[in-house]
DNA sequence: ACCTGAACACCGTTCAAGT
DNA sequence: ACCTGAACACCGTTCAAGT
């Protein structure tokens, strides 16, 4: 039963008894390509909290300390199958002759993508990974922002306030994206906690329980929208666009 | 040298040899509140990563399995910790007559108390801990939205979106504002990484790599404004705000 | 009633040895 | 050159036994 009884160590790989060498498997040999493959895989079925080198070494068939050939370490890892899955937030994404747009757009999809897979939230606490999708991400805002007539220090600091209002927001929905359907039972279990409380000490919340918890990506919109709003001007004149940098 | 050493296990609890009773140790009954303080002080002195119950256990001069008999796992313990590091935001907080304020100020304190003790953030994965200090919190905010005029709905919903952005800014500033001093410098390797880009490829980045990386806090007061601007009406005039409810 | 300590089922990582 | 496997130094948690 236990995932360390005997018969389970290589599951991936079916040995014969006794010290034989493995058979019927098509004994890959291991790069980084291969290893990610196999965690992104992993990383799918399973939550990121429970993802381990040894379970990633079972899935290839090989001792879980092969890996370190490969990488540094752990972070090394989840550094590159980080940057990996921004992929779809970058991928055929065009930018028009309206950033507000483009903002939104990005914005939004960026959220989505971290969503869908959570390893680019999980290791925010690394720091930027400046590898080539985050790269590309910062360059479609951070251009959307001076063709909107910022200058650059104001397009830096409304980049980063839009990264961390998109980001902060994902990491947030994070866990209740991952367990899916439980989420509106979740809610309804806080709302009626909420419903508990003496109207007295909390008049505010007792008149407003029941709005609580709508769905997160109204949330999201909402906010995204008040920042776009105040933060990024509507699109200049056409005499104006022409002089600003040309559409990428 | 190492923590395993027959000498180091029993750090706080200075044991005469071959089964003799602990001496010179003042040996506190262990309950709820002892433990809280002593997690506490574990958490202020080292990272949130490296806490266990094992060095929670030494430190009490107690066998880290003894903490089972007053709480029920590592995460109710996080919670009662994470509620009681909120403290500081709600302590002291007075509501005025200008709802915009008062949300500012909530939010600029959360921020910071998040930010100061960061056990409140290392349980965001939880969800909401509806303990006391956590709902003091909600109910400030909450209730300023309906002076300012919100109904329900828009309230929850505006509410909703200061969390996620309070809360999440707070969340992804967490690691740097952990290693404290070496910000700047790792703010000045993150810009020189930028500027060894090619200029073609990320003309936006080349243009403004300089101002990437402000201060984090002008940061989040540049979007905290934006969203108060955008989603908070103006103060009502005196006869609309005496039709509202009384100030708490 | 409360705490201990052995034990279980795991982690990430290192390194000498094998092929 | 690359992989193995024992080992190290840890985790959180359970439970029978002690006081």
């Amino acid at each position: 039963m236990s995932s360390l009884d005997p018969e389970s160590w290589c599951r991936t790989n079916v040995r014969i008894v006794v010290k034989a060498q493995p058979v019927d498997v098509k004994r890959v040999r291991l790069n980084r390509e291969v290893i990610c493959g196999a965690a992104a895989d992993l990383l799918a079925e399973t939550d990121a909290a429970t993802f381990s080198l040894r379970a990633l070494g079972e899935r290839l068939g090989v001792d879980a300390t092969a890996f370190y050939r490969h990488f540094a370490d752990k972070d090394d890892l989840l550094r590159e199958l980080g940057d990996r899955s921004l992929a779809p937030a970058t991928r055929g994404f065009k930018a028009t002759d309206d950033p507000r747009d483009d903002i939104r757009r990005m914005c939004t999809g960026l959220r989505r993508t971290l969503l869908s897979n959570q390893v680019g939230l999980s290791i925010t606490s690394l720091g930027p990974t400046r590898r080539t999708n985050e790269l590309q991400i910062t360059e479609v805002l951070l251009d959307a922002l001076m063709r909107a007539g910022l200058d650059t220090d104001r397009a830096a600091m409304v980049y980063h306030v839009f990264i961390e209002y998109t980001v902060g927001s994902a990491a947030l929905d994070a866990p209740l994206a991952a367990i899916g359907a439980q989420r509106s039972a979740t809610y309804r279990q806080w709302r009626a906690d909420y419903q508990k409380l003496a109207p007295n000490d909390y008049p505010a919340i007792s008149a407003t329980f029941r709005s609580l918890y709508p769905s997160s990506d109204l949330v999201f919109e909402e906010g995204l929208e008040a920042l776009i709003g105040a933060l990024v001007p509507k699109p200049a004149s056409r005499r104006a666009r022409t002089r600003a940098a040309p559409n990428r």
